[in-house]
DNA sequence: TATTAAATATGATATTTATCAGTTTTTTCT
DNA sequence: AGAAAAAACTGATAAATATCATATTTAATA
């Protein structure tokens, strides 16, 4: 192999960029992107990027998960986001010119172009398509994040758990066997509803003896999405 | 008097404008949208507009407060902002073209001017300065509803209320006997850090009884913010 | 102002959740 | 493969919080 091909593909080409706001680009705007984007390899276990740290541009997710967390006070990372395939990151630190405040971590290998502050912040500018569409995408994260609200708000940790789990499953694509598409530790899980780990053992043990999930090892079947929304509804 | 001044003062000469995103506007936008805005009263208690509801524009609080909740699957409101003189809301509904997930009611009386969709629309496409304001007001609205479910996920009741004491106390002018310029119940105030009345009340007449606040009816002191601040980071 | 309704307050108790301690299982690394 | 580390699990207990019941105070209004 001569070149590296990933490093060195084209956004107009890319298929990624379908899903993202980098779909309402021009022709011309991707060419140059393109030619000014750097792409990377991001092992699992690695940051994309850390709390407090300059990001200086976007980064467009091509292959691989990860989770976004933010340190609470009490020393306890708490998961915020999953990102994945087509997602974009990082727009939010550009937009208001500072450092993130979130920390980035690869959940398995990841595959990620990054193009640089000035190029995005010029065609938010200069291209209304591009600018509404990220405001829309802006306005629905902002639509989620009051339900994600409420819920850590209002739901037990139980009522919560179900709510993750009907999630997982929807969201990514499920393993060969049937199992959620996203390899997690249990802490991760404990991270994303905002419990004790043991906890959220517990309850997860509880789910499966009850038959809602199975579990094999690292593996979680979701059996009962029904029961499971009966559950989240607090019943 | 020959004419409602409130009623027909405009944009151009409104001091609440600097506070928010029209402040991009131009001085032609401004006089067009003046003309075609309409003024209101809120009475205290009144909503200004119903989860479900169709927006179909922006609201500009030219006085007033008003609490904006949502309801939860286990029927408890939670409210998710405060808002008052010199904010914008609406805006996210009208970016999305969706019927407001949230409901907003007066804690006193207000003065709102509406200015319908399609004038922001415009101005929002054609006006690349108000469009990355917003596009700013929202990232920093993001990154604030990402610390707020770090709190809600992770701090406990006696933590979320410090805190909730220590922004009413900043955020809002106090009266002139020096207590919290915003009239909340106690309900508000446990609908604010998510927890059950009683639990509200019984932290409240903790803090009272530690002199960290005191309490004269409806009104609440804040006495002691450096403690409050060691309580709400888990001391 | 008398009456009623709403808000605040407090006690008793049940439920939920966290913490600590320890065991077993799985994964990683040499 | 075998040792070490990490993750998953379980039990006991403490702490936090919700719920229910009821009393008292404050606000609303006829």
């Amino acid at each position: 192999m001569l070149q590296n091909s990933e490093g060195h593909s084209k956004c107009e080409q890319c298929i990624v960029r379908q899903f993202n706001s980098l779909k309402s680009l021009t022709k011309n705007e991707l060419v140059r992107i393109s030619g000014c984007k750097t792409s990377k390899i991001i092992k699992k276990g690695e940051p994309l990027f850390q709390e407090g740290e300059h990001i200086n541009g976007i980064f467009c997710i091509k292959d691989g998960l990860c989770k976004v967390s933010k340190m609470s006070d009490n020393g306890r990372d708490q998961i915020i986001h999953l990102i994945r395939k087509g997602d974009i990151i990082g727009e939010r630190s550009l937009i208001n010119d500072e450092v993130s405040n979130l920390k980035a971590v690869a959940v398995n290998d990841m595959e990620v172009c990054f193009i640089p502050k000035e190029e995005i912040i010029r065609d938010l500018q200069n291209n209304s398509n591009f600018s509404m569409d990220m405001l829309k995408k802006m306005a629905s994260s902002l639509k989620n994040a009051d339900n994600v609200i409420v819920d850590m708000a209002q739901k037990t940790v139980k009522q919560r758990l179900a709510d993750t789990l009907i999630f997982l499953d929807e969201k990514f694509e499920k393993t060969e066997e049937g199992s959620i598409g996203i390899s997690l530790t249990r802490e991760d899980i404990a991270n994303i509803i905002g419990t004790a780990t043991e906890s959220a053992i517990r309850l997860l043990s509880d789910f499966k003896k009850k038959k809602l999930i199975n579990l094999k090892g690292k593996q979680i079947f979701v059996l009962n999405i029904p029961e499971l929304q009966q559950i989240s509804q607090g019943f």
